[in-house]
RNA sequence: CGGGAAGUAGCGCAGCUUGGUUAGCGUGCCUGGUUUGGGACCAGGAGGUCGCGGGUUCGAAUCCCGCCUUCCCGACCA
């Protein structure tokens, strides 16, 4: 009866646990091509949680839904510079089609700046058609050396935003509401997963961008990665795609661009900012399934009170499952934790007989009893208090794994378990280079009270330094 | 892409050094029964191109070559 570690324990081996949790809570498989992912349904719950909450906060900043194709000229991506430099490793190119070698390469999309900057040129034509929002569910290609199921792949699935503005404050105010009001307030609200927000060095910056802003998050073990992130293009992709609007005065002149993204990345950090050795804890707000209610035993009455109480909730907003209690008690236990919902709502006969029923924590462990009348206004509240617990443990493991330094030397050796905080200017430029020998990269740069700089010419910068994913 | 390790049943592994009949173990899976409040037990059973291709050999999981895939560390990377 002794219950024996499932899982590779996170001191043991991280990655193991890692490899572990995504093949056990079966949320993904590598398919057949290296750098491929196959999603489970129970890792695709996760993924349309994440779309639904996002997609929601998106709408409201006002941007709209659009598709664009798959498949990219080659001669699009010549177009900006920096853009066809930094992608060009990545890519994957289709020469051979329909039988034949083909004309023109086409490229598949690494990302869509391109096809969207030529179609915002055909559609934009005076200031008032700005600030044009567009946003776009889809898959992207970029070939990785080294892929990590949900971290890193060859495709992946993500949101790509894209807009087109007036003027360098109107896009620059819109990047900076869009990383706020979308991507800080679904990882804090959401995925309880609170971030580092600030921008990119110029070394970690798009290619194309004048400016990247990111939010780096903290995993269990220390490392950090890089959840989303929001760029300024200013005007060098207009000029690339002649995008230009005629202003209230009658000129022409080019627009300012930006683009955003969140991948499925986000489910690998979901996974390694809140896990234990027992496997997944998901927040209630992204669980696909909130509470399970589980039959202790395999007996009518024990059934007829779980699917009542399951009604009951279901009818009160809680997404529910019933485990219907074949098989033993024990294991089947041991796979809902391994899952991560974050309460179990136990139902046996001695829980019948006293009118309770005894309802247990994922993230805590603890468990109670409560009277059958009082679940359905006890469990949402439960749920709420389960996701503030969890965002204050990530924020006080966040602040634990910090420390403020004021030399590389003492950053590189925050940076074995943790971030560190420094002075820019210490890092900036030989500094960098010597955190990089180590595998420790700039994160972003902040201002001193932690907010987002416009640039990283600002003075008295600081940098969050560490270990990255 | 460089360095290292590995690929044998769904998962985890042994066997390989020193080639030799029907390739094993744990777990999981199926059937029946007993069970069931923290990975239950007994009995029976199914499941394998030994990663792929080629070579050596009378004979290859085992030896040799190439490729593919996975993992770790780098390089690279919104």
């Amino acid at each position: 009866m002794a219950s024996q570690s499932v899982l590779t324990p996170q001191s043991t081996d991280f990655p193991r646990w890692y490899q572990d949790v995504v093949a056990k809570a079966e949320l993904a498989d590598n398919g057949p091509v290296r750098g491929t992912m196959v999603i489970r349904p129970y890792g695709y719950a996760i993924w349309e949680r994440m779309q639904s909450e996002i997609d929601t906060r998106i709408k409201a900043a006002g941007a709209k839904n659009a598709y664009f194709p798959l498949f990219i000229p080659e001669s699009y991506f010549s177009k900006e510079a920096e853009h066809v430099e930094g992608f060009s490793p990545e890519l994957a190119v289709v020469t051979f089609a329909g039988g034949e070698e083909l004309a023109e390469p086409i490229v598949v999309r690494p990302t869509s700046e391109t096809v969207i900057g030529g179609f915002m040129a055909k559609w934009i034509q005076s200031y008032r058609d700005l600030p044009l929002l567009l946003n776009q569910w889809s898959n992207v290609v970029r070939w990785e050396l080294r892929p990590r199921l949900f971290l890193r792949g060859t495709e992946f699935l993500w949101q790509e935003g894209h807009t087109a503005h007036a003027s360098y404050d109107d896009a620059s105010a819109y990047a900076l509401k869009i990383h706020r009001e979308v991507y800080d307030d679904f990882l804090l609200n959401v995925l309880a997963t609170p971030s580092y927000l600030g921008i990119k060095p110029p070394s970690e910056r798009f290619p194309g961008a004048v400016n990247s802003m990111a939010a780096e998050s903290v995993m269990r073990d220390g490392k950090a990665l890089q959840m989303v992130t929001t760029h300024e293009f200013g005007q060098n992709f207009a000029k690339a795609f002649d995008i230009y609007f005629q202003s209230e005065e009658g000129q022409a002149e080019l627009c300012y661009t930006t683009s955003w993204g969140a991948s499925t990345r986000l489910v690998g950090g979901l996974i390694m900012a809140h896990g234990d050795d027992a496997g997944l804890i998901l927040p209630p707000r992204i669980a696909p399934t909130q509470v399970v209610v589980i039959c202790v035993r395999d007996e009518p009455e024990v059934k007829e009170a779980a699917d009542r109480i399951a009604r009951e909730l279901v009818d009160g907003g809680v997404r529910v499952e019933v485990d219907q209690g074949r098989g033993s008690y024990g294991r089947r236990v041991t796979d809902w934790e391994i899952k991560g919902v974050p309460l179990r709502v136990e139902v046996g006969p001695r829980d019948l007989a006293e009118g309770q029923v005894t309802v247990a924590r994922r993230d805590t462990g603890s468990k109670s009893s409560y009277a059958l009348e009082a679940l359905a206004t006890e469990v949402p509240t439960l749920l709420e208090t389960i996701q503030s617990d969890l965002l204050a443990r990530a924020l006080s493991h966040r602040d634990e794994r910090t420390h403020d330094v004021t030399t590389i030397a003492d950053a590189l050796d925050a940076a074995k378990d943790g971030f560190a905080r420094l002075a820019w200017d210490l890092v900036v430029g030989e500094g960098e280079g010597e955190l990089n020998a180590q595998a420790v990269s700039v994160r972003c740069l902040q201002r001193q009270d932690g907010s987002i700089p416009r640039s990283d010419e600002e003075d008295d910068l600081i940098c969050l330094v560490s270990k990255s994913y």
